[in-house]
RNA sequence: GGGGGCGUGGCGAAGGUGGUUAUCGCGCCGGCCUGUCAAGCCGGAGGCCGCGGGUUCAAGUCCCGUCGCUCCCGCCA
């Protein structure tokens, strides 16, 4: 019995029909003389009702996969079910095929039509199968699919073309670590999976293909975490003959078009945000906008007061900075060391703070400031009722550690709104950050990255100023979108490479079929590369990329459905002349 | 590499200060029931309390270790 409706269309208006559906049992509700079944497929939910007389259902379990032949007919009026698109009606069931059945499921699918199950989730991960079947993941994996699909319209529609890069590529030790695999004709050689098409894209540019874009799998073998998976998908992007935003309103555009179509919100303009005013104004280079709360410079009034910390940290040139809460001054004693905790977890000594009040300070360190009170008060718009809270430390993690309390107490006071999206960019982003522990300068971005004009003359002298043609896309505090404009010019390249360390003779091994093809005239370019799980993970308001993942890893980066990572076979290893070494 | 949380029948949970037969809901099995949509009612089966040590007359409960999942710091150009 093959289907001639699916399990969401019938309506009111289909009364009388005779149709078959296929799917599942999602329900069974047998009152002896008559019996109720709900059949599910991915269109929806449908009713099918039994009357022995005519069809037993009794031998129907949970999950059955079925087939049902019957007449559509209307409920009568006090029957109907106004939560299931299907409510109005039902068929009435007179022959039935049980295409295959089902053994006891390890977990309901769903307590309830549409709630999704509480299972723990290595148990819904190791029946992934299952746990695809109810409607929250089939929701978000429809709209994965639609956004994709907008989104590839959009480039389509701009000239872009699809095209691919290999996935068995040169491992280039920059960045994260390799997923490594072994080559068999060359034993001692080896592939890695790339952690982004980036090379190949910008050869690309070089042999012409202007506009370029790809569905990529990118690979990084580092600790994973909610919103971040050993292998996910990007959509890349490179385009050439462009300036910066050139390539920003593609992906505004692309974005934009994604929500419209795929949820129909519609994203108001993204602001540009240099990066160190969004580092000053919001503590993070990437600021959840959907609520003010912004940070001020608190270090003249420091300078000022008598807290000797603050006065310390000043002359030592670290940042004082401070964060007003309106109407926080009722927040108690327990939450504010919550915050303090916060700040503490990304490098502040400690949180200071003051409540104010009517006519001074109330309480933390406020009364070391009573007697420039007016000053602080007018030179910050401080209220009676704001709690007042401060952090002085070296400007980075200043600036980081109140960002983290800023969210943590959007986060406490419930001010991010569930159902707005705030996009920004976020650009101007250092070229170059100082590693303490190499003691030498990393590329902020990648070493491709295009310095701004006005920094060249000193990129030398003093790369921790330089500011490059690097941007993010920012929606509500998640970084979804990471691109540059790219070095063309070989001399260029070859300064940014001496400054992070790399000589000349190590960048011709590390990346030489790179810059032997930069040699032929590559054209200026850019582009960028978007999380497409973060996006479809921001549009289904879930907050782990795993339930937007068909088949996601454990933060332990195993996959619990097929158990790998898994060991190889003695005779695989000896093939690619590879042991193990036993031990830790 | 470090820190927090969790692990109790198939699933989700409860089990102050250790003390006879480990509780509840869902599911499963059997029965009743003609309008349910988390159907209801009656009965039943099902648990090495993640694993391994230790303390104790006695451990689900306390201690140590270990494994798994998860959140966070580091890491992630």
């Amino acid at each position: 019995m093959k289907r001639n409706v699916t399990c969401g269309e019938l309506r009111s208006g289909d009364e009388g029909r005779s149709v078959v559906l296929n799917g599942w049992v999602a329900a069974t509700r047998d009152h002896g003389g008559i019996g109720f079944v709900d059949v599910r497929d991915r269109y929806g939910v449908t009713q099918v009702v039994f009357d022995p007389a005519v069809v037993s259902a009794a031998e129907l379990k949970l999950e059955y996969c079925i087939a049902v032949r019957g007449a559509v007919r209307t409920r009568p009026t006090e029957m109907r079910n106004a939560e299931m698109a299907t409510g109005d009606v039902e068929l009435a069931a007179e022959e039935l095929e049980i295409l295959s059945t089902c053994d006891t499921l390890p977990f309901m699918i769903e307590s309830r039509l549409g709630q999704h199950t509480d299972a723990r989730e290595e148990l819904r991960l190791r029946h992934r199968y299952l746990d695809l079947r109810s409607a929250t993941m089939q929701r978000n994996m429809e709209l994965r699919h639609r956004a994709t699909q907008s989104m590839r319209r959009f480039l389509l529609e701009r000239d872009f073309y699809e095209m691919e890069t290999p996935t068995l590529v040169r491992s280039t030790p920059e960045g994260a670590r390799d997923y490594v695999v072994p080559s068999r004709l060359q034993p001692g050689n080896f592939y890695a999976l790339p952690q982004s098409p980036q090379i190949f894209k910008q050869i690309l540019m070089l042999s012409g293909f202007d506009r370029y874009f790809q569905m990529a799998r990118c690979y990084r073998d580092e600790d994973a975490r909610g919103d971040r998976q050993p292998e996910h998908t990007q959509l890349d992007m490179e385009m050439s003959f462009v300036d910066q935003e050139d390539v920003l309103e593609v992906a505004e555009g692309v974005l934009r078009r994604a929500f419209a179509e795929t949820i129909g919100y519609e994203l108001p303009e993204f602001p540009r945000i240099p990066y160190d005013e969004a580092m000053n104004r919001y503590g993070s280079d990437r600021p959840d906008l959907r609520y003010e709360l912004e940070l001020q410079d608190f270090a003249d009034h420091a300078a000022g007061g008598e807290f000797g910390i603050f006065k310390a940290a000043v002359e030592a040139g670290d940042s004082v900075k401070a964060l007003r809460v309106p109407g926080g001054a009722g927040m108690s004693r327990k939450q504010i060391d919550g915050l303090e905790e916060v700040a503490k977890t990304y490098g502040a000594k400690g949180l200071a703070w003051t409540r104010v009040g009517a006519d001074g300070f109330d309480g933390g360190i406020g009364r070391f400031y009573d007697s420039i009170g007016a000053d602080i008060r007018a030179g910050l718009g401080l209220q009676e009722g704001d709690l007042l809270l401060m952090v002085g430390a070296p400007w980075r993690v200043c600036c980081t550690a109140l960002g983290e309390v800023r969210a943590a107490v959007a986060a406490e006071l419930g001010l991010a709104a569930a159902d707005q999206y705030a996009p920004c960019f976020v650009t101007d982003f250092p070229m170059f950050a100082w590693d303490e522990e190499r003691g030498g300068w990393d590329p902020e971005h990648h070493p491709f990255t295009l310095p701004h004009p006005q920094y060249l003359d000193s990129l030398e002298k003093d790369p921790g100023a330089a500011r490059g043609a690097i941007y993010d896309a920012v929606i509500n505090g998640a970084e979804i979108m990471s691109g540059s404009l790219r070095i063309h010019d070989p001399q260029l390249q070859q300064r940014v490479f001496s400054i992070i360390g790399i000589s000349a003779s190590e960048a011709k091994r590390r990346f030489g079929f790179m810059l032997d093809a930069f040699r032929y005239a590559p054209p200026p370019h850019g582009g960028f590369g978007m999380g497409l799980a973060r996006v479809i993970a921001l549009m289904a308001g879930e907050s782990s990329l795993r339930d937007v993942i068909t088949f996601p890893k454990t933060t332990n980066m195993s996959s619990p459905m097929d158990e790998s990572p898994a060991p190889l076979e003695p005779d695989q290893l000896a093939e690619l002349r590879l042991s193990i070494i036993e031990g830790d």
